[in-house]
DNA sequence: CTAAGTGCAAAATGTTTGCATACTT
DNA sequence: AAGTATGCAAACATTTTGCACTTAG
C-alpha cells in the first residue's frame, strides 16, 4: 500500500513534489493552480481541491482556516512533525494577519492537560490560536 | 453614544434581545432569519450578516470558523464573560463535529504564557481548539 | 479490464454589495 | 434634513459535483 490504496497519478505527484518543496509555507488550493499553470503544467482546479484534500485526510497535509470567506490555507507536514520533538502551534494575528509558528512546552503541557482531564485529543496541526501578535498588541 | 455611534433599529433590537436569550449557543446567520421569519418578523439576510459584524466589531457577539464551506457561528458574549472568572475555549471535534466549552486553570495559564514569553495576547474566544473528543478518541 | 483520477463546466454555498426606499436622530 | 439602516436581488468567491474521458493497477 503505497499511496494509501490510491492510484499514483502524475498530478499527485507533481503537487506532493510541490508541496515538500516548501514546508511551512502556507498556500491557497488557487495558489497552487496558477503555479502549475506558470510551470505550464496546469493541474485541473477540481483535481488540486481533491488531492489536497486526500492528503489532508492521510495526514501528509494541514488545512487551516482562518477567516470565513477566504480560502483555506494547505501546508506540508513532514513525517517526523517539522518542529523537531516539540508541538508546533500556529498563531494567527486578528490584526495584522501575521501567522506566527510556536513551539513551547507550555502548549506540550497544554495538550497533555487536555486528554488526561478533559479526554480531548488536541491537534495541533489543525488549530489555530487567535489574538494579537506582540506588533499589534502594542497599540 | 449609546449604540457605538450607530442608529438603534427594530431589527438590531430584536436580534440583539434574541442572541442574548439564548447564551452560549452557536447560531449561522441563516439559523437567525429562519427564527425571525418563523416568528412572522422576518429580516433580511443582508441585514442580519451587517448586524452581526457590528456586534462582532463591537465585541458584543463573537464569530466562529470550523470549516470552510460551512456558515461561520455566533455566539453572544454576556459582558461579564459567561464563563465566570475563568477564560472560556471552545474545543470542536474533527470526527463527530461535537463543540465543547472548556474553562480551566491550564488554559488561563497558558493564555499567560503566550502573553510573557510570546508577545501574543491571545483572544480565547475566537480561538477554537480541535481535535478529538473523548468519545471518538476512544476509536 | 476494472477501479480510480482528471478536467471541464455547471452547481452549490455562504457572504457581500448596489441601490432605492425607509427609518433614526 | 442628514445620516444610517433595510431589504431585495444580483454579484462574488470558494468549493463541490456531474459526467465523459483518461490513466493506473
Amino acid at each position: 500500500m503505497d499511496n494509501h490504496g490510491k492510484y499514483r497519478t502524475k498530478q499527485r505527484d507533481i503537487l506532493m513534489k510541490y508541496l515538500e518543496s516548501i514546508p511551512g509555507i502556507h498556500i491557497t488550493a488557487n495558489d497552487v493552480c496558477d503555479y502549475f499553470k506558470d510551470q505550464g503544467n496546469p493541474i485541473g482546479q477540481a483535481t488540486v481541491y481533491r488531492q489536497l484534500e486526500s492528503l489532508v485526510d492521510e495526514g501528509l497535509v494541514n488545512k487551516y482556516i482562518f477567516d470565513a470567506g477566504s480560502p483555506a490555507c494547505f501546508e506540508y507536514m513532514q513525517p517526523e512533525s517539522h518542529c523537531e520533538a516539540k508541538t508546533c502551534f500556529h498563531c494567527k494575528c486578528e490584526k495584522c494577519g501575521k501567522l506566527i509558528h510556536l513551539k513551547c512546552d507550555e502548549l506540550e503541557e497544554l495538550k497533555g492537560h487536555l486528554m488526561e482531564h478533559h479526554g480531548f485529543v488536541l491537534d495541533p496541526m489543525r488549530t489555530v490560536l487567535y489574538g494579537l501578535c506582540s506588533d499589534c498588541a502594542g497599540n
